[in-house]
DNA sequence: GTAGGTGCAAACCTTTTGCAGCATG
DNA sequence: CATGCTGCAAAAGGTTTGCACCTAC
């Protein structure tokens, strides 16, 4: 999907749940849609900020809240407290390896494991709403690089 | 594995990485040998304020680094920007089913589930250090309730 | 004796909230 | 023109840090 057509798609969305679409709201959702996969509330207020610089903090955090809401982002825990976000809308489901050395994000996908997880909830009675599967470890390029510099 | 046996275990494995144990880190590791799966930092410092209050926030956070850093203790995201802790002596590895109506924490284990991680790391050529899988929903207990009160 | 550890309070960082004014539908 | 949205600044919540004092080895 093009990146007009989905922020058609979330306009038409929004507009159709009852919320207003504002000037703010627009661009905050054109910025998250342009912006590379994995960012921060405060990466994304700053990419904001650059077209409009008085978007205010606020309004990303609520924005990226209702679009998270409405299933058009996926927030993901860092693991030091902080969140990173990526836009969900023409992307398959899709787990993540971090990089503890460069923070690096590789994204990966296996069907069979997805079916795993369901036939677990499913023996215990869980009602699975969303999941989170994160291997933390050192990505290839840095296992080369520190291969390399001793 | 016996509490004092995992509470010695510890004492041996600090002390030969260096490190002192003091009055505080016993109570603070007896404390979380002790209490019940999950519980967050701040839960852990009231717990050892029962015996000693005059231990400090600081230390006991300090201590969890610690003991996660050496692999006593695992911690994981609730997703709202907070962290449960959870110690590891003497627990199989499992993952976790969080209740997002009552916060409930439901373990489980799938060694093929294990096994495709591994397998999906290796193909990427990412060097897995420790991984996290939760899947967030429904328990049984809560839609249960929720079924009831309609 | 000397690292390393502790307690306290202040700092930090990310996220949320109260409120008065503004803009959308 | 009513309600929902925005900006600002302040608050909140969880965690970390600087510093002077203390204590295990």
């Amino acid at each position: 999907m093009k990146p007009d057509q989905e922020l058609q798609v979330i306009e038409r969305h929004l507009r159709g749940s009852g919320f207003r679409w504002t000037n703010q709201r627009s661009l905050i959702v054109k910025t998250a849609l342009g912006s590379h996969e994995h960012f921060t509330a405060e990466q994304l207020l700053d990419l904001c900020r650059v077209l409009d610089p008085k978007v205010s903090r606020a309004t990303v955090y609520r924005t990226l809240a209702v679009l998270e809401e409405a299933g058009f982002v996926e927030g993901l825990d860092t693991g030091d407290g902080g969140r990173r976000f990526e836009h969900v809308l023409g992307h398959e489901h899709h787990d993540h390896m971090v990089c503890t050395r460069c923070t690096a994000i590789v994204e990966f996908r296996d069907d069979e494991l997805e079916r795993r997880q369901e036939a677990a909830a499913r023996r215990q009675g869980f009602k699975i709403e969303r999941h989170s599967l994160r291997l933390y470890g050192i990505c290839k390029a840095c296992q080369v690089r520190e291969g390399a510099s001793r």
